[in-house]
DNA sequence: TATTGTTATACTCTATAACTATA
DNA sequence: TATAGTTATAGAGTATAACAATA
């Protein structure tokens, strides 16, 4: 799987089980332990959204990882492979298929910087300033909807939380 | 990598970026466009409980795969591989490999249905029960050190909005 | 026919080691 | 030596297709 399911709700479905067929009826697995760690929420929260946006992104030919980097790449013209990499805390050798992608499909450019020349300036092409706009304003406004039922109270007070586990590691 | 970073901070490192080598020093990367999306702080957050959760796990000879299988045998004695699945959200042929290694371990039983000779009534062993209670002591008390900087507000909130996004999906 | 568990296979993401070309 | 980018490779997680045994 491309780690991020493409899988739809085939979940049990919440059948009626009334009395007729309750005893034949397998009882729902109770998770009860796992969701005493907010980590296992997230890890099942972070799957929908992960799902939603694959699929926001496929119809703009845009992968997770791709997304990220050429977002990245806009906002930081010129910014070097090892800095991409480690923005996106993934291993440069893991970055290359990732630039080579954005490449191939004429989003970026690499470019020799002169003053050292082992490195790539990475920027973005018009087509992917483009293609950026309407993938970032795809990605934000799909979750938009997928949060739309939460107050902003609560959406804070998440992010927060979520921003300073990242922080400190 | 095991989708679970071993990765130590080998971040920025936040380098005091004095007046003197300002003009070399590579500004750092923004990423504000992404910070915009809940998804994005998500993903940060999640890796980092998931490294430490992994960490956790190591010594017990489990991974968050066979602990999550683990901890949903013992609190459901008897289920099926099919059930397991369905619960961890995950295609059956995954979940083989899963459940042969918790056997080879010795720390579940698959027993033949008499009613229904296809399936497997999955029980914990005494070991695994006994590892089960050593485990989620472990995850409980490492994810309470992570959270402890935060108060039960934030942590309520976090865990309602992250519990309903699960669910709507 | 349909379901349970299984095998085989493929794809994505990630990590490490070792190479090259520059510095 | 050290760094930037690359290649090759391996391992973990996940998905689909097809099979045997059973219902």
């Amino acid at each position: 799987m491309p780690q991020i399911s493409g899988k739809v709700a085939k979940r049990a479905a919440g059948r009626p089980a009334t009395k007729a067929n309750a005893a034949q009826e397998p009882r729902p697995v109770s998770d009860k332990t796992l969701r005493k760690a907010l980590g296992y929420h997230m890890k099942r929260a972070f799957n929908v959204i992960q799902t939603d946006l694959s699929e926001t992104l496929k119809p703009l030919g845009l992968r997770m990882l791709t997304y990220t980097a050429l977002v990245l790449i806009v906002d930081n013209p010129g910014l070097s492979q090892s800095q991409l990499a480690d923005a996106m805390d993934i291993e440069r050798p893991n970055l290359v298929v990732i630039v080579d992608e954005l490449e191939q499909n004429e989003l970026i450019l690499r470019e020799r910087v002169p003053s050292d020349r082992r490195t790539y300036a990475l920027n973005a092409t018009l087509a992917g300033r483009q293609l950026y706009e309407r993938a970032v304003a795809a990605v934000l406004s799909h979750e938009a909807r997928l949060l739309a039922r939460f107050d902003a109270g609560q959406l804070e007070a998440t992010k927060t939380v979520l921003q300073s586990i990242r922080a400190e590691g």
